[in-house]
DNA sequence: CTGTTAGCGCCTTCAA
DNA sequence: TTGAAGGCGCTAACAG
């Protein structure tokens, strides 16, 4: 690492004081036009960069905003990040990314991260395992903004960006019962997570508007540990009175639904019916096509990203638990309508 | 932001100097064994953290390595980061993520804020409009080590990890010659990017092999933008001597042109073969189920990572233009072989 | 409008 | 083995 333009550097050239040249550096007005021109040029010429960690540490502040998700693997989240990035670049922040894998401990490691870099805000959406919060409300405690999307913590009071779970859910399974589906079974999530618990509710919801009896047989809970798709679908279909729809929630564990099914030679929609959330990108390209719910995913980092910033600059309060829900639509392709 | 635990708190507490303190946690060995302990218990309890900032201000340490990547939408390079991160954290290193979102202006940006930050090592792929290389190039003036992966600049001499794209393109061209087909097609990547003329050789190579004539009407550059890939397929299909067979560039492209020929009504493979490269998630789930060339893409990253490394502890030169190149697998998929 | 001074939190001499 | 002092590069008073 070699030497770097300093103030310092420009100052001596210049034959002038350090601290004119930081308040040029700095848009302080109380400098002579001449000077402050000169400075500029040679700040140019030399190609200055000003050392952030020098400036943060006076400053404290860093200009940085943090985010953390649980994975990278599906289109979801990097699309949610690109959301952020765009948001948070025109204010002049940068974004640093980290990725807990689905793991908890390295969520926390990752806060710690966060933490260390003093980002000046945070965006999360935790682990399928994530139950305490410490490590987050850590940030709380230092009055760093929190945002949550997608997966939440409910008992935190910050902001959060979500999707009408309940509702997208409803309508997904009203599509099944519409096309003459009634015995529909759910793939659900882990029930620590919020997300799985307004999804399985929307399940219900419409269940109960068309009086189709709940069986605890074919509500399944799983940890979206992808590669027990299968047996959990071979189980249902050995069940003496198989479903013959299914509403997975999410599309990573619809497409694994689908292999299995078409693994079993049974006919997608025809002998079952299947439908999905989020609309992943692999959606419209499996085969048969998979009907969905679509979300804004783009929007919702967005979104998250122009709450960060009004918590950052107080215009709104740290401890305001707004819920900015978006809207969702459902798709309908062949896994539900031929 | 609230008040932050430092050495001069643990010293004012324990009435020590705050140089003691700083000797304690730096490792240095010099330091009474009673008064040792007296500082990690109390820094335990008070859960102290270091500030980074002036940390690195003073020790020119950042301990973070940056990494840039062209996009996030396709599964290859969240994989690759994934990899990266395992190896770095295991060192006790940090990484930073950015996507330039195959922009070149907003690689250029990133490479800043990558400067910005001091990392110590700068992992690095190309979008497909980087035709200059001054932005990378300046780490090499400041001697912060560069490791280029899949879209690498050859004109640096830096480390590089790459796959054997001109034998993987080989064997998946002769895999379609073998399997019948002489009307081969390329879908070719930009030619500023070297993978796409090592993987437009490998085609050639194998055509010359086979005596089959190379025609230019049916080697088609293009410039990765996924949405021109359906009139550049029924171009090709409106030839009067149309291809029986097509290699495409990478998965999404060959996925794409799946969708465009079955939407002209022929069938795969009979009418038109096709192989891709790179074996993303959704080639094996799309129908037909897509032939490609996989990568160990988990692994590209992990050794960039180590390059980078051993550069840090220059355990390399830094100007060793040493070429990792790993292998891949032929996967013979349904678009090939019914 | 400009220069001097002090200090952010840490590390590293130097002297004791 | 310990403490005092100085400096990393920058900003923010305080004088002038």
């Amino acid at each position: 690492m070699r030497h770097q333009i300093t103030i310092k550097d420009i100052a001596k050239e210049l034959n002038i004081s350090k601290s004119t040249v930081s308040r040029v550096l700095t848009g302080n007005p109380n400098v002579n036009e001449e000077t402050r021109k000169k400075v500029l040029e040679l700040a140019q010429k030399l190609d200055y960069q000003k050392n952030i960690f020098a400036h943060s540490l006076v400053t404290h502040k860093t200009n940085t905003i943090g985010i953390i998700v649980p994975e990278f693997m599906s289109s979801y989240f990097p699309k949610v990040i690109i959301g952020v990035q765009n948001i948070a670049s025109k204010a002049g922040y940068n974004t640093i990314i980290a990725q807990s894998n689905e793991n908890f401990e390295t969520e926390v490691a990752n806060a710690k991260v966060m933490m260390a870099n003093q980002v000046e805000g945070l965006i999360v959406s935790v682990t399928k395992e994530t139950k305490t919060f410490d490590h987050l409300m850590a940030f709380q405690r230092k009055e760093v903004p929190i945002v949550f999307f997608n997966r939440i913590c409910e008992d935190m009071l910050v902001p959060k960006v979500v999707v009408d779970d309940y509702d997208g859910s409803f309508r997904a399974v009203e599509h099944l019962i519409l096309t003459g589906k009634k015995r529909i079974a759910h793939l659900a999530g882990p029930d620590n997570l919020s997300i799985s618990r307004r999804r399985l509710n929307g399940y219900l919801a419409a269940l109960r508007k068309y009086d189709i009896e709940v069986d605890d047989d074919i509500i399944i809970p799983y940890d979206l540990q992808i590669d027990k798709v299968k047996s959990i679908i071979n189980n249902l279909l050995d069940l003496p009175n198989p479903p013959n729809a299914l509403f997975a929630i999410n599309d990573p564990t619809a497409v694994e639904a689908i292999q299995a099914i078409k693994a079993r030679g049974l006919r997608i929609p025809e002998d079952i019916a299947i439908v999905g959330f989020s609309n992943d990108q692999i959606s419209g390209l499996i085969e048969p096509s998979l009907t969905t719910i679509s979300q804004p995913v783009q929007k919702i980092g967005e979104t998250a990203a122009e709450l960060i910033l009004q918590l950052i600059n107080k215009e709104l309060s740290l401890s305001s638990s707004i819920i900015k829900t978006l809207t969702t639509e459902l798709i309908v392709r062949h896994s539900t309508v031929r």
